[in-house]
RNA sequence: CGGGGCGUAGCUCAGCCUGGUUAGAGCGCCGCGUUUGGGGCGCGGAGGUCGCCGGUUCGAAUCCGGCCGCCCCGACCA
């Protein structure tokens, strides 16, 4: 490609409303542009990157048995109203109607869809297990779309899904995805990690999360040897507290207007830890719960979702001064409430509150004072262990998922199959994501440096950027043309920046655009019969460049060694 | 949905508080010349319904009201 020819509206300064590094420098190199709040168009260099990571992603799920297909984006609202997704997922589901006034939704996934294709044509266990995928369109309307690429409200997405006859065919068909999404990352060139995940409100039996590590990264990861697991999900050994000797019986401290932990314990010259915050919560089915953790831990709410067995909400403060008593100043002893005490709670001696105004008790003690169930329901904090190894907690932007199902959808869609007995069975899914966009947003993140993006070569919108200087008839301008259709010929993509301009302005913009060798031809090139070569990732300059003579078998060697 | 901010040339912004010639700058763009290994220089030029609608006023980019759009933080994210 020359790029002379080539649409790549570069700029000098990022947009004024673009905060994240992804954003800013997709945007100022010319790879996307925003159309309105969480809508992107991809430019010819930015959608030769994305066009990449999709290739990558298919050779691998073809690997393992995928077949690619292709489903509708808008679709009949009778089919998510069958699995109830139509009322479950509220707001951010698009709804609209055809000219026939017909419910119509624009489709966030395809579960639907898939399902109801297999539920038709598949009839027997012989025609299972099957993986069926494609690239296809989400369309989302994200409460809040941010950071460029990397939440919007429609996006491409591979999700494939599996069908088998039984969980552990399930298994087996989760496992080969595992194989598939860890080389697909690995190819990629992306630092990355597996981590544990939660398997959400629409149930289904186990879920891992890809992640990417950067910082405009929404998520958290916990991370530690052999270990890692997005923060919704983590569990850890807390770090151990100092508590105070026991008592005989707790007894009353007053502690006037003292409504904090912080507050609390800095008078009694004890750590947080050794106090226990009450957290109550109301659930449908269990009502009023006082949730009970160490003072210096914070309840994690999904954990909490979790150990419950269905949502909640914290409870209102009319709730907590009729039922258990004033805010500030509550405790688990003596209230009239079930206790979940969280699991880092050891036995010992703690503060608590009193249940009444300007009191807290001290030398309370689980189980002697008063009644409690167990739940691991906290955040884990850094340097908590694993194993007996601190865990740190890392940001990190989630590029794929995989998600055991069950029958989930099988069940309200009809998916079933005749075993050998000739007994119907429901057919036990699995559904697998990957987002080729956040991919691509995530390795600008990783690798970007002050002049611009660095590409992993395998993603890279070309693999070598042939800098051109001189003006067209000159003999180095001449010698660039022609070492242009060597590279070409030996299947490199190269981009040939034969602009009339600066020799300045050209480096600026390879050094932004981040293919991953730079070559330039120069009068220098033709004295010294040696072609520079920069390697974009660090800008080193490659020892003694590369031969004017034969260059098209050194460039090959040099690029095999790239990252 | 709650909080904060922004909307003036292709981009980044000034001007607005305190209304008043023809609305400005840098970069980019076009032409000519020059330069050619890190966004060089000179001369000339094009480009704006000041987000939209309404109001106040002799007069509105500027003041007032409504609407629309965008960004950030939070909530949310099957």
């Amino acid at each position: 490609m020359r790029l002379s020819s080539l649409f790549l509206p570069t700029e000098r300064q990022p947009p004024a409303d673009a905060e994240a590094l992804s954003h800013q420098l997709m945007v100022r190199a010319g790879l996307i542009r925003q159309l309105g709040s969480g809508l992107w168009s991809w430019l010819p260099a930015g959608w030769r990157v994305h066009q990449k990571i999709v290739q990558i992603v298919r050779e691998e799920i073809d690997a393992i048995g995928g077949q690619e297909m292709l489903m509708p984006v808008l679709q009949p609202a009778e089919l998510w109203k069958r699995s109830g997704r139509y009322d479950a997922i509220g707001p951010e589901l698009f709804k609209l109607k055809d000219r026939r006034g017909a419910d119509m939704v624009l489709a966030m996934t395809h579960e639907e869809a898939v399902t109801v294709h297999v539920a038709q044509a598949v009839r027997s266990y012989r025609d299972l297990p099957l993986i069926l995928y494609h690239f296809q369109t989400k369309e989302r309307d994200e409460p809040r779309p941010r950071a460029g690429v990397l939440r919007t409200r429609e996006f491409i997405m591979k999700d494939s899904y599996s069908f088998d006859r039984d969980p552990e065919g399930l298994q087996a068909s989760y496992d080969r995805h595992i194989v598939a999404y860890d080389r697909i990352f690995d190819r990629l060139g992306l630092e990355w990690y597996r981590v544990e995940s939660d398997v959400g409100m629409m149930g289904g039996s186990g879920a891992h999360e890809y992640m990417a590590p950067c910082r405009a990264g929404e998520n958290e990861v916990a991370l530690a040897p052999a270990y890692a697991a997005n923060v919704e999900v983590a569990s850890a050994e807390a770090q151990p507290v100092e508590l105070p000797a026991g008592l005989a019986a707790a007894e009353e401290v007053t502690t006037p207007g003292l409504t904090t932990v912080e507050q609390v314990a800095a008078r009694l010259g004890l750590p947080e830890g050794a106090l226990l915050k009450a957290f109550p919560v109301v659930s449908e089915r269990r009502g009023l719960v006082m949730v009970v953790v160490r003072g210096d831990h914070r309840v994690n709410e999904i954990k909490l979702q979790n150990a419950l067995g269905e949502p909640f909400r914290p409870a209102r403060e009319d709730e907590i001064s009729e039922r258990i008593g004033p805010p500030g100043f509550i405790g688990p002893v003596g209230a009239d409430v079930p206790v979940l005490l969280d699991d880092a709670v050891v036995p010992g001696a703690y503060v608590t509150g009193a249940n009444r105004p300007d009191t807290h008790l001290r030398g309370v003690e689980p189980g002697r004072d008063f009644p409690f169930s167990r739940a691991d329901v906290r955040r884990v904090e850094p340097g908590d262990t694993v194993d007996g190894h601190p865990i740190r907690i890392e940001p990190a932007i989630e590029v794929g998922n995989i998600f055991k199902l069950g029958t989930r959808y099988s069940g309200p869609l009809g998916a079933t199959y005749l075993d050998v007995n000739g007994k119907e069975q429901l057919i036990w899914m699995g559904s697998y994501g990957i987002g080729p966009a956040r991919i691509a947003a995530a390795a600008v993140e990783q690798f970007a440096d002050e002049k611009g993006i660095s590409w992993p070569k395998a993603i890279a919108p070309w693999d070598v950027e042939l800098v051109g200087l001189g003006k067209p008839g000159t003999p180095e301008f001449e010698a660039a043309e022609v070492i242009y259709r060597e590279l070409t010929a030996i299947g490199l993509d190269v981009l040939f920046d034969d602009r009339p301009a600066n020799p300045g302005e050209k480096f600026a913009d390879a050094e932004l655009l981040g293919c991953p060798l730079r070559l330039t031809i120069g009068k220098r090139a033709l004295e010294s019969g040696r072609i520079e070569a920069q390697v974009r990732r660090g800008l080193v300059e490659h020892e003694g460049g590369v031969p004017l003579e034969g260059t098209a078998e050194a460039v090959a060697e040099l690029w095999r060694s790239l990252p």
